[in-house]
DNA sequence: CTCGGGCGAGAGAGCGCTCTCTCATCCTTG
DNA sequence: CAAGGATGAGAGAGCGCTCTCTCGCCCGAG
């Protein structure tokens, strides 16, 4: 009988009847047990192949109390966050590291206020072990808080806005990567030094900001920071802004690659020369960062990495039976409420 | 004790036992059968809220057999063709859709064959109802047949490659999209009418061509199809092959809007005024159609819709018993293997 | 030759839920 | 006033699996 005749599903009990065995025995043999003869193993697998035998996971997360599977909350009203190079970099990192550690993971996308409910009554109902949450902005969501109440454990990418927040985070180093684009600049010998910041709310924004003033120390002029929302043309508007105020300008930081290739746009409009007039660090080292016109200096930060370590993170508080190989990059999470990963400068010729 | 001190999640025995009922009436409140004296609900409700009670959706499918979840399984390489407004679409249909029938959506991304190993293993492990496929090439993909071998409903997002898997889908309506876009080129007087198709693997390609070239009738030119891969610069290095075969072109019929404003570009770039010189008809109507110089004349495919129509079939095929109000625009699903949606010529001003 | 130990297989309980079946109660009706 | 039918609650089996406990068997040591 083929497969798609049959009509329901064959259970471990009729696998054990057609092997000659008790059930014991080939869930033994299903999940690898090492005290199990050859002779026998053979028998079941045989068994198990004739039957197409799937173990059926809603029991096994019944009695282990346990699904193997990690939800990945994509808590963004439009779908084409995906396209950003930042998440899906997490989201590539998320599902690798997941996959070997055998476990599956499953985007939830969190459009609307009842798709938040709804994810939540799905998580607390034990449908995943672990929530891992990519937001931009993190602290206005409520499913930290409430995941922190079930008892569910959750990793955000990314520091949430809520200080008072008790909750396991994986961010890049902010402020360093802050420090180390302020000193570039002055390293380069620039003196009249502007910023275009990120949003206000976002802890990426404001931690790159508070890195780059402390590195500035008394050459920072709080005149000279303009705020954009991490894209294109923000940036371009900002950098006008600035020009501006300061004509004299002759070096800029901006949040964002995509915000620093705007501000180039802008300088160019102005008649400035990159990096000759005015020098621009970026932040993040997109893909298009290399090939840009000039190619930009900028901070790196490794997104596909954060993914893995979140999941390493999330792994580390629930499942201390698992012994992963460490990555040289992350620092083992044992006993550790938030990672800070480490960025550093990539040095072009924007700056 | 608060919520978050407590040890395990409670089971609907201790909510009976805290309400003084017995665990079938819990069972009966929380699912909301009708025939639960309002006074017993009352206490149940209470217990339950007072526990913080959360069935465990493991039991409730082991038992029910169900999960009442959907996996939209992505099939691509990359991430980021979740910014493709196809993909999008598709993805905001399905989710809605899904969601106004009580249903949950977990999206499963498979990028390298282990994934897909591990998604079929998942899938056929009951821990979703039915799978909603997209993938550019669901063709060449296993999962189709896997699927269907396992007894596990499948609705394939386009129309497969292979004409002999007997799968549901749904479609577009590509073909007569492809009649609509000639019949507009020759109505508007173009003589010398020529297409950017899309690729040949893809039936979304072949189907709009074969639309194309029926209308045209004898006035088709074999000459003039140069194919492209749906990508704005295929489409601009398309159109300039199609120009140096025949400088005398004076309509473009383009099978993806992208391909068409590649296309304008490389007219452009040759000196041609559209829709002057060379009228042209591109095919999805995604946003920037509508503010591109000029606006663009194409056919509209409706992609929300078509994700909704996928949770549809899936429906009708799986559970009969869901009684959905019915979509004007959708054909009733009930006893089709595929779905063909209408698409529509959107008139503008570069044809 | 007997006994202890280790290895490998089976028996059986039970995870949390649903759902059928049974039964008690109350109302309606002839 | 008795019989029949609703109505609503409880009892209990069982979904498919894991895992502990038990036990039989074979080996080597005394």
């Amino acid at each position: 009988m083929p497969p798609s005749v049959r009509s329901k599903r064959p259970s471990l009990e009729e696998v054990a009847l057609l092997a000659g065995v008790s059930r014991a025995t080939v869930s033994r043999v299903v999940n690898g047990s090492p005290t199990v003869d050859p002779a026998m193993k053979e028998r079941v697998d045989v068994a198990v192949r004739e039957l197409g035998y799937q173990p059926n996971l809603s029991a096994r997360a019944l009695v282990r109390n346990r699904t193997d599977t990690l939800a990945l909350v994509v808590s963004e009203p439009d779908v084409r966050v995906f396209g950003d190079p930042f998440f899906s970099g997490i989201i590539r990192g998320v599902t690798s590291e997941a996959g070997s550690a055998g476990l599956q993971v499953v985007i939830l996308l969190a459009q609307s206020d009842e798709d938040h409910e709804r994810i939540e009554r799905y998580v607390r109902s034990g449908a995943a072990d672990g929530v891992l949450l990519i937001s931009e902005h993190a602290g206005l969501d409520p499913l930290p808080q409430s995941m922190v109440d079930a008892g569910m454990p959750i990793v955000i990418g990314g520091r949430p806005h809520d200080e008072t927040l008790d909750v396991l985070f994986v961010d890049n180093d902010n402020v360093h990567g802050g420090h180390l684009a302020a000193r570039r600049l002055m390293d380069i010998g620039r003196r009249r030094i502007g910023t275009v910041a990120g949003p206000r709310d976002m802890t990426a924004g404001t931690d790159r900001l508070d890195g780059f003033r402390a590195e500035l120390g008394e050459r920072f002029d709080a005149g000279l920071v303009e705020h954009g929302e991490f894209t294109q043309a923000s940036g371009e508007a900002a950098a006008d802004r600035l020009l501006a105020t300061a004509p004299d300008l002759d070096g800029i930081f901006a949040a964002s690659d995509l915000m620093a290739l705007g501000a180039i746009t802008a300088l160019r409009r102005a008649g400035r020369r990159i990096p000759q007039d005015v020098a621009v660090v970026g932040f993040d080292d997109i893909e298009v960062a290399a090939s840009a016109a000039p190619p930009l200096t900028t901070v790196r930060q490794q997104t596909v990495l954060q993914g893995r370590a979140m999941v390493r993170l999330l792994l580390a508080h629930t499942r201390p039976d698992l012994k992963l190989l460490p990555i040289d990059a992350i620092p083992s999470a044992e006993g550790l409420t938030h990672l800070l990963l480490p960025v550093e400068l990539v040095a072009r010729e924007s700056a």
